[in-house]
DNA sequence: TAGATTGTTAATCGATTAACAATC
DNA sequence: TAGATTGTTAATCGATTAACAATC
């Protein structure tokens, strides 16, 4: 373990990690790849191949402890050590993400949110809303890493700005609009227009086959 | 064009459209994929060769007209004929859906949502909320081929079984766990902790970077 | 021992990038 | 004409899959 790992490789490894942690006790205490590529509908070598990454070994014919894969996983991902954050637009989506539990699971904590107007929000999160312009303060004073933008598209830009002079160094962001960052800043973008892209093709490829 | 596309470059598309349809009136009506490679922070062969995919071509010296190109992407998407869809799970992510006006953009059309306790909820964003055993009715009475879903991770494999069964051909989930599905049925799974992973991979390595 | 499963090494596939000729 | 840009053909890169030897 602990070669470099790749993006794809990255991306599956919380799929296994839900499917261990949802099987029932009940069972046989190991676990073969063979059975979470069958579960999962994935090919068997690229499964035995992403656990090989992380685990230091199942044992031929039994397969891997499920106890120790899933703890593997956690540590690699670094879901046993919290990543606070703080979120930026307490919109609709933005308090969606606030007050979903789901996250510590992951290993992220939002800390809190912010938004122009915090006043008008109501906070049935429990999570403070905070006016923008304690951004950076908070973020220094909490060391915070990470920043979740969800504003209109047309403040996406200016937020994300403020978040690198707070000192952030990971910006996961649902405004469907390309962010200009310096090289030791992270983006991911939330697309969903990405997702519906590939559905909608789907289902137009669909269409035309019938019609043939 | 209309050559088979990649799920790559389907998946890059929206981003250009999004970045064609921001730009001002004010300037040239041509672009070239230089340009948007360049505000993209993209490779240049990469635009050029997306764009050839689904425009019927720019001019050499030139490039693209920018009022055609986005016509192309538009219709190539199928933005331009809306997808009727509904929403089953109205919690705070899915209500947060169900009053996102954006979609509209994208010819995405949520009709309704569906829970088990549809009385409870608070509509604000003005669309109906109906129990769950009219889903397979008010489905087939408007045709609908798509569904999200939006429910906790226990019910997530029921619900689909259910959207299956009303004829919706194309998912989109939210909740995070792998789905059954036959064939002809295609899943995409907004899975937020494999985006998470990502991120949190990155700020790990920027640590162990900084420790050494 | 036989068979299931592991991990590794090699082959294939697909997507990205580079090189270049064509064009306005 | 010269230069910017296009589209195409070839080379590279990375990820997935297949083949196989090792092990319990």
């Amino acid at each position: 373990m602990d070669k470099k790992i790749s993006k794809s490789v990255l991306k599956r490894l919380p799929g296994y990690y839900a499917y261990l942690k949802g099987l029932q006790d009940s069972e046989s205490p190991y676990i073969s790849a063979t059975a979470v590529a069958a579960a999962l509908g994935m090919g068997e070598v690229q499964v035995r191949k992403d656990l090989a990454m992380v685990s230091d070994g199942g044992r031929p014919k039994i397969g891997y402890l499920r106890e120790s894969l899933i703890e593997d996983i956690e540590q690699f991902l670094g879901y046993d050590n919290t990543t606070d954050a703080i979120l930026v637009g307490a919109g609709r989506l933005g308090q969606a993400l606030l007050g979903y539990n789901g996250f510590d699971e992951y290993g992220l904590n939002i800390l809190a949110a912010f938004d122009i107007r915090p006043e008008t929000k109501r906070k049935d999160s429990g999570k403070p809303i905070y006016p923008m312009d304690q951004l950076e303060s908070f973020c220094k004073a909490h060391k915070i890493l990470m920043g979740i933008i969800t504003v209109p598209t047309e403040y996406a830009q200016e937020v994300c700005d403020q978040m690198i002079q707070a000192g952030i160094k990971a910006i996961w962001t649902f405004s469907p609009t390309h962010l200009d960052v310096p090289d030791h800043v992270m983006v991911h973008n939330e697309n969903m227009a990405n997702s519906l892209a590939v559905l909608s093709m789907h289902l137009q490829a669909q269409n035309r086959d019938k019609m043939q």
